[in-house]
DNA sequence: TATGATCGATTACAGTTGTAAACGATAAAG
DNA sequence: CTTTATCGTTTACAACTGTAATCGATCATA
């Protein structure tokens, strides 16, 4: 639902259009999800007449943030280097991905005496 | 409802008895939480006389794998580079820890030739 | 101005989850 | 043997989610 984070405001009619054919649902239902977020504090909108202009109240990263935190505590009670072993240990990087990390750890080393 | 990862096979009654203190749940709550993760598939049991012995199905770690993926995919488009910085950058490590994950990364990159 | 298309709001309805009580069978206690 | 406590099973019910149709107002069109 957040094609609003790619662009924004938008109104239902291009949130529609914007999802035909990347997902199959109704326009009915589209119109209900935005409706829902509006409800949960989540979207807000501004009327142009008699049209509404959807946008975030969050940033995509605020929630990948909160995703990220909640991901750490429920799955791993927050223990964050089994975490990083475990998504190294199952997928592949390549080496200038690895170079960057490595680059990133080095300096995150130097930050605390 | 994964103590019975940590000790397994389990009554209802040893469930119920190990969760008191960490969550505060009726008993009867507990018992309906069983019985759907049975019908769920994702609990077993075995009758001993007219009481049930409870066992998981998937262990801990093959849950944590499905969490990590679908966590992966949905959060960041299964972009492992950009989460992995992601962590990195709000948490804090220990220098041992920092240390533990470059050599994991320096493995990582002659597994590749 | 009457009519049909379009908007957002309201209502629908099945499925899942949180949280538990009620029910029927059996084991334990008196 | 009867009463009571204890099992697992079934039922309850509100909130939330997936998926949409309907309704009342308004805008465009004939």
């Amino acid at each position: 639902m957040k094609v609003l984070w790619k662009k924004s405001p938008q109104t239902a009619k291009q949130v529609i259009d914007q999802l035909k054919g990347s997902v199959e649902w109704n326009p009915k239902t589209i119109k209900t999800l935005l409706n829902r977020l509006v409800n949960k504090e989540v979207l807000d909108f501004t009327k142009k007449g008699r049209i509404y202009e959807y946008h975030p109240l969050y940033s995509e990263e605020e929630c990948r943030q909160n995703e990220r935190n909640s991901f750490l505590k429920r799955v791993y009670n927050g223990a964050l280097k089994p975490m990083m072993v475990a998504f190294l240990e199952e997928n592949e990087l390549s080496s200038k991905d690895i170079e960057e990390l490595k680059n990133i750890l080095d300096k995150e080393s130097k930050g605390e005496a």
